[in-house]
DNA sequence: CGTAAAAAGACAACCTGGCTGTCTTTTTAC
DNA sequence: GTAAAAAGACAGCCAGGTTGTCTTTTTACG
């Protein structure tokens, strides 16, 4: 059967929200009912370097006051911890907590679980070429996470 | 290299903003600067037969206030009309306007063209195979359109 | 035929996650 | 020493979602 560009979009935002959906469903089971998708790619992203409001901002390719609504969400609900940084006054360094790095860890659990199921359905081998086909057509591209309605635009 | 299935999930939102954000720019440049994916899509289902709010807050996954709200801005635009629903005084049936309609082509041929580069870039069978993995794993779930980092709920 | 339930839509307010604009403080570069 | 750049704070706005409440109309049922 024949498919459109359209369709090809639709099933890419499917597949997303269906791993996404899932997982904060069962992140929910597991005790933690306020974390979005957002927050757990932010904490990755924190964890992975990005230790500052601009440097998370630039990460996730929003906006530094964006990114630091967020990281007052993570703040507020223990995942992520600001301290000034010693090395520069002006910074406020980020850091993930236990019970972040806690979060993460079931999450990414969760994912694997997920993406596991995939491989079952469709074969290991097929889920691998699908991914390396993935990276190769989006490439370092950054992803924003902004809504699927929106439109984004470039930042400094 | 081994990915996560967090990488995953991103892969697929990568895939989806890198088709989504080209054919919005090309949109733009071809004079319709306040399209939006969701409009598209909006435009689609109503196209496809969601021809009042209630029936394409369904088609869309969100709530009929919301369908409201995208609905009042394609009339306002004038991609859309609306009228009484002769068969139901509740109702207020949908039109797509030429207007939409030649948005909708443009749109259509955008997103053939960007599909087709990706089959250039890795292979017509390659991203059939792709393309009827997805179909497989998001199978005919709803798909929602709102933030990746938002949490939608069931709705009536 | 009358009434309760359901459906459609309108309206208001709220939420989330993005944006722009403005400002202050601090660091860097010259 | 000063200008430019960077980091962050704050306010307000935007888009697209939600919930809650309400009215009108249609449907289902006794």
């Amino acid at each position: 059967m024949s498919r459109t560009g359209a369709d090809l979009a639709l099933l890419l935002l499917g597949g997303f929200r269906t791993l996404v959906d899932d997982a904060v469903d069962e992140l929910a089971r597991r005790g933690h009912h306020d974390v979005r998708p957002v927050h757990d790619f932010a904490m990755r992203a924190i964890a992975a370097g990005a230790d500052n409001a601009s440097a998370l901002g630039r990460h996730l390719s929003v906006t530094k006051q964006s990114a630091a609504k967020t990281i007052g969400v993570l703040q507020e609900r223990g995942y992520v911890a600001v301290e000034p940084d010693p090395g520069d006054a002006r910074r406020k360094r980020l850091i993930v907590t236990e019970l972040g790095f806690e979060v993460m860890r079931q999450g990414e659990a969760i994912f694997e679980e997920l993406r596991a199921g995939w491989a079952a359905r469709i074969g290991a081998e097929e889920l691998a070429t699908l991914e390396r086909h993935l990276t190769t057509l989006v490439g370092a591209r950054p992803i924003r996470f902004d809504t699927p309605g929106g439109v984004g635009r470039d930042l400094t």
